[in-house]
RNA sequence: GCUGACGUAGCUCAAUUGGCAGAGCACCUGAUUUGUAAUCAGGCGGUUGCGAGUUCGAUUCUCGCCGUCAGCUCCA
């Protein structure tokens, strides 16, 4: 290595050093505390550590704990220091890899007997000594034999090894203390740097990802550069459990499911209340302009075979046997779209009626390994609140404009905000590269028009066309992937769709498919979870509970639930033999936003003692009828809870 | 589907090395008539997920199946 590489500091300084120089020597001779404070710099935007030789010049950033990019690099380490402490405690464990990941880090092993709980404590507290030995990490850089005999009994590593046969990558090799990993990079300059961090769980993974290889123990972990930041983290964590709208939904007595029939629901009447005013709600806003119609849960396989569906998808296919044949012709429909083709195909279509939009919310089937199950997010039966629109290439921007203020407005009611991502061509898809070209341009256009922020996901599209998704963050801060927005230029070639034009000639209309929730039963899901089972009053299963003091008051109390449910109220009387404190605790419980309270006062002046939710002995009392115009225009606007919905 | 853990009353959980399956809440009955988060007493409630095996004896040990959970894979 020879010659110079300039280095340009932040405030415009500039340092000569020789070609291979440490970062490490340039950060200390800045200022060795600034040297302590280091995880890593960054050289023209790339982020590298400070025991890997500079090879070219640029600008240098040295990256300490304000930088976002330390936290992976500290992590990573983290997945080392992991490592460390298995190994002395398990020598016979073999190394995959350990990345830094979103939420933490993890590190793959291939051992006889998996981890227990007691082995995560062992590594935990032995990742506290490796920590506090302050154990340098030290970057080599190997030949491809050199590195072929360190890892010669980590046959993993030797599959990852024969990778860089005959490339010109650099092979670096980290040591902690007395342990060795093949590795890139980057690393923070010693153990001691890992101070806040805690094992998580531990599960089987596929090594490299593939269902066909052998499965490894991975332990998943997390780690922040702060404390208040590790801890805000595990209460979320917390948290999230807390919500968790399986153990909610039966604490609230929502939905149930049964062995009998794994991934399918079972709304119970509270249950069924929230997906009826969901469902009313989207009627509402999608009373002008939208045709909603309902079309068969089942079809012969020759629709499949036209949409392509029966090929790659029919493994996720519930077959249904034909008794005719005595073959699986018949499958329930796993998604709307081909049956809506066949509806717009029944007919012609002038320009005049475009865009045609077609709404439904028919139930769907898809048979989802057993293993994918999970609550209400994950099932075999649900229902999409699902939209194919056909429209001309001309209409394409009002209408991604429309339905994007549509959706935003949707999730706006439930107080959550979304982030918009434009996702483009899968590796596996149908339609030529020219077809792909001018859906990509159209959709990027028409989402350019809205004026909106968004991300990029590269290849992320559907096998049909490239789409817009919306990304929604909850009370928690936790991210859902909900509505989408899919641009298809292809199914309308498929299904030999056409409108006729101004010019009397035939032409291809373009469909846009649309969903908002998703599905009911995931959106119900994630409300729950959000509103921690507290629900805004327009939602609530029950919306008012009428609480008579004593059988006196019975009579008096049941002309105000007739009243209040007279005016479109869900109001239930609890007039059960148990004190008042009784049933006002069993109201909490279930989370009712408003119980009225009745007593000899109350009766006489024809009030109510309300009492809100959460709000303890806050109760006032108001006229019946006062209390009712409230109620109702709450539910009319849709309010949300004023307590609000994080609790 | 794969790896691991789990499955006991409607719910949440107990049950010492294999030895008569329990508690709280819920539910039912009675007393009590209650002023803002659990009134008291009594009672009902179980083929310990299902099916085999080992054993004098299985909730407990072994195997298979079903389901649930944490991940992996998958998610049109």
């Amino acid at each position: 290595m020879n010659g110079t590489l300039t280095l340009v500091l932040p405030d415009g300084a500039t340092r000569e050093v020789p070609m291979g120089t440490l970062p490490r020597d340039v950060v200390a001779s800045i200022g060795p505390r600034l040297l302590l404070a280091s995880y890593a710099v960054a050289v023209d935007d790339e982020v590298q550590d400070l025991m890997t030789p500079l090879r070219k010049g640029g600008s240098f950033v040295v990256i300490t704990d304000k930088d976002p990019r330390a936290l992976p690099v500290l992590r990573h380490s983290g997945a080392h220091i992991l490592a460390t402490a298995v190994r002395r405690l398990r020598p016979e464990a073999k190394i995959g890899f350990g990345p830094a990941i979103d939420d933490g880090f993890y590190y793959d092993f291939e051992v006889d007997t998996p981890f227990t709980p007691d082995d995560l404590e062992a590594f935990e507290a032995e990742m506290v000594k490796v920590a506090a030995e302050k154990l340098p990490f030290v970057r080599e850089e190997v030949t491809q034999a050199e590195a072929l005999v360190r890892f010669s009994n980590d046959p993993l590593k030797l599959e990852r090894l024969a990778d860089f046969e005959g490339t010109d990558e650099i092979i670096s090799t980290y040591t902690d203390g007395p342990f060795v990993d093949l590795c890139r990079g980057p690393h923070v300059q010693d153990t001691s740097y890992l101070k806040h961090f805690k094992l998580l769980s531990t599960a089987g993974a596929y090594w490299r990802g593939d269902e066909k290889r052998q499965m490894l123990q991975r332990i998943y972990a997390t780690a922040f550069l702060k404390k208040d930041e590790l801890e805000a983290h595990l209460h979320q964590l917390t948290e999230a459990k807390r919500r968790d709208h399986r153990v909610l939904g039966k604490q609230l007595d929502l939905f149930m499911f049964h062995h009998f029939a794994p991934g399918a629901v079972f709304w119970t009447e509270r249950g069924t209340s929230i997906v009826n005013e969901l469902n009313g709600y989207l009627r509402e806003l999608q009373r002008d302009g939208y045709a909603e119609i309902k079309t068969p849960l089942l079809y012969n396989k020759a629709l499949w075979e036209v949409s392509g569906h029966w090929g790659k998808y029919r493994e996720n296919m519930f077959l249904v046997l034909d008794k005719e044949t005595g073959e699986h012709d018949f499958s329930l429909k796993p998604m709307n779209c081909p049956s809506h083709y066949l509806m717009y195909s029944a007919k012609k279509h002038s320009y005049r009626e475009l865009p045609l939009r077609y709404n439904t919310y028919d139930v769907l089937h898809r048979n989802e390994v057993s293993g994918a199950l999970s609550g209400l997010t994950r099932v075999r039966q649900f229902q999409q609140d699902d939209c194919h629109i056909f429209l001309m290439e001309s209409q394409i921007a009002d209408e991604v404009k429309r339905l994007t203020d549509f959706i935003l407005n949707y999730y706006n009611t439930f107080g959550l905000t979304a982030n918009l991502k434009f996702a483009t061509r899968p590796e596996q898809r149908i339609g030529t590269d020219e077809m792909w070209d001018a859906a990509e341009g159209a959709l990027r256009q028409a989402l350019e028009a809205t004026g909106l922020p968004y991300t990029l996901k590269a290849g992320d599209g559907a096998f049909y066309g490239p789409k817009i998704d919306f990304d929604v963050t909850d009370s928690i801060g936790r991210h859902w992937q909900l509505g989408t927005i899919q641009l298809d230029y292809s199914n309308p070639e498929r299904f030999d769709l056409t409108y006729t034009g101004e010019d009397n000639h035939a032409h291809r209309p373009v469909i846009i498919h649309r969903a908002v929730s998703g599905s009911f039963e995931r959106f119900i899901a994630i409300l729950i979870e959000h509103f921690a089972g507290a629900f805004p009053v327009w939602l609530a299963p029950e919306q008012v509970r009428v609480l008579p003091i004593a059988d006196d008051f019975r009579a008096h109390a049941e002309r105000v639930t007739r009243a209040l449910r007279d005016a479109g109220i869900r109001a239930h009387l609890d007039v059960r033999n148990e004190t008042l404190n009784y049933r006002i605790r069993d109201g909490e419980t279930m989370k009712v936003p408003y119980m009225a309270v009745i007593g000899k006062r109350e009766a006489e002046a024809n009030t109510l003692a309300v009492r809100e939710r959460g709000t303890g002995n806050k109760q006032e009392v108001v006229p019946v009828s006062e209390f009712i115009a409230r109620v109702t225009g709450e539910i009319r606007s849709r309010a949300l809870p004023s307590q609000g919905v994080a609790e």
